[in-house]
RNA sequence: GUGGCUGUGGCCUAAUGGUUAAGGCUCCUGACUGUGACUCAGGCAACUGUGGGUUCGAGUCCCACCAGUCACCCCA
């Protein structure tokens, strides 16, 4: 039989990886809580429609990107390739404009993109993601930058940095863009291919070319920034304020533009090295017109996506030490059949006095011990038939290797004892 | 979708075109019939990614496909 493999683009987060998911997740929710956010959930696919309205037909996304396929009774269903349309949905189908402005919410999970895989690109792959609703205030902007800066600085990142850029609204930007063209089909015979096809299907995306040839002329482009409305330009410099303010850094990136539709405003993303050629582990910004867009009443919303297989990847770059779970500390070996019955007995009253424990299941004496120390049990219990006979077992401090016997029906208040004098002589590290 | 590189037990690695594909790690067993780590001895485990071709003979050379990886594109 052939050999089962992954799916192109996925992968498995084995055991050994899982602390720092955990970690990374743990921050989240940690910070996500202390602004105040609450999580939700929404379904890892919707109808095709919400993407393709949400996300916008002509980004890369949704023309080329989606998982999408008809179920059993023929609907168009695709795999969700970010997060915000699906939460746009769920407010809107939930009523929670009733909600207290500004509503404040959060997600983690699974994303889908069909992809070529790279370092840091993923087929799936995972993204926490936050968004604030019904605030058009540039506070709300802030406030989403910083908790994305928080969450890294919790998880003890260093060299980041934002990038921030406002891509106007439909007031100012069509002009931008009139002005965008026209500049760019003046030097037509000087940039690459791909640009001179982006120019009518995608103008903001000429900006961010990579191609030697373009470096020029894009250096000469007109900038949103000198052409954004009075609105735009006051929300830009009310933000610039306050990040000023706080002394966060950032960096003015008039080159920075989204692959998705729905931005309007602010966009902004983090940018780190050691993800191999990717730089943003997070990007987001402001998207005023999304919940009209997709059949709510006008809502400004302004959120950011984050994804966790580059955080981990960023934490393995920096040697971040991450909490690893302490194995259950009891082993308990055992030999012949009455013995087994008593092992059997006291690994339920070491689970009902909340001690972690495991029992042997097979295997000589020696390769019980062995297995207890492969998986850090800290005491070993062993039961024999000899000590059954008197009613004791066997305690074996697996560090020092020294034991002593101690009656059955005293071992868990022992173990109890134990465990607790060990906690106080040990410090957790920070 | 385009391009570069790479495919040998679970992992790492060896094998001038020439026997039965070798070794290390891991895992298991034993030396120690009631005691882990160290040591020693042994064992499990590969139709050399798949399919063709060249050759008396292919892990090795050629082609295709597949997969992985990196980069473009795009994005988290």
């Amino acid at each position: 039989m052939a050999k089962f493999t992954r799916p192109t683009g996925t992968q498995d987060i084995l055991p050994e990886d899982q602390p720092y998911w955990d970690h990374v997740l743990t921050c989240v929710a940690s910070v996500a809580r202390s602004y105040g956010f609450a999580r939700i959930d929404t379904p890892v696919f919707e109808a095709t429609e919400v993407f393709a309205r949400g996300v916008g037909t002509g980004t890369d996304i949704v023309d080329k990107e989606m998982y999408s396929f008809k179920d059993k009774g023929g609907n168009d269903i695709t795999l969700r390739p970010e997060f915000t349309a699906g939460v746009m949905r769920a407010y809107i189908e939930n009523g929670m404009h009733v909600l207290p402005k500004p509503l404040k919410l959060y997600s983690t999970g699974p994303v889908f993109r069909y992809e070529r895989p790279q370092a840091g690109r993923f087929r799936q792959l995972h993204q926490f993601n936050a968004e604030i609703l019904g605030e058009q205030n540039p506070l709300a902007d802030l406030e989403i930058m910083l908790i994305a800066w928080d969450i890294y600085t919790r998880l003890q990142f260093v060299n980041l940095s934002f990038q921030l850029n406002t891509t106007g609204c439909p007031v100012c930007r069509p002009g931008y863009v009139e002005h965008l063209r026209a500049y760019y089909r003046a030097h037509e015979h000087q940039i690459c291919d791909d640009c001179k096809l982006r120019i009518d299907k995608n103008p903001l995306r000429v900006l961010d070319c990579k191609r030697e040839q373009c470096q020029p002329i894009i250096a000469g482009a007109p900038k949103m920034i000198d052409h954004v409305c009075d609105d735009c330009a006051t929300h830009f410099a009310t933000l610039r304020v306050y990040l000023d303010d706080l002394g966060k850094p950032y960096t003015l990136n008039h080159r920075l533009v989204r692959g998705l539709d729905y931005y309007t405003k602010t966009v902004f993303e983090v940018w780190a090295e050691g993800i191999g050629a990717q730089s943003a582990v997070c990007g987001g910004g402001r998207y005023d017109g999304l919940i009209e867009l997709l059949g709510g009443t006008p809502t400004p919303g302004v959120g950011f996506a984050a994804g966790i297989e580059r955080a981990v990847m960023l934490m393995k770059a920096q040697h971040i030490a991450v909490p690893i779970p302490p194995a259950p500390p009891v082993f308990i070996a055992y030999l012949g059949d009455v013995a087994r019955l008593h092992a059997v007995r006291l690994l339920a009253q070491l689970h009902q006095a909340d001690i972690g424990a495991q029992v042997a299941m097979s295997g000589s004496l020696k390769a019980q011990l062995r297995q207890a120390d492969r998986r850090d049990a800290r005491f070993a219990i062993i039961i024999g038939e000899d000590e059954i006979a008197q009613g004791l077992v066997t305690l074996r401090d697996m560090a020092g290797g020294s034991q002593e016997m101690v009656p059955l029906a005293e071992v868990v208040k022992w173990l109890e004892n134990k465990l607790a004098s060990a906690e106080k002589s040990c410090t957790p590290l920070a």
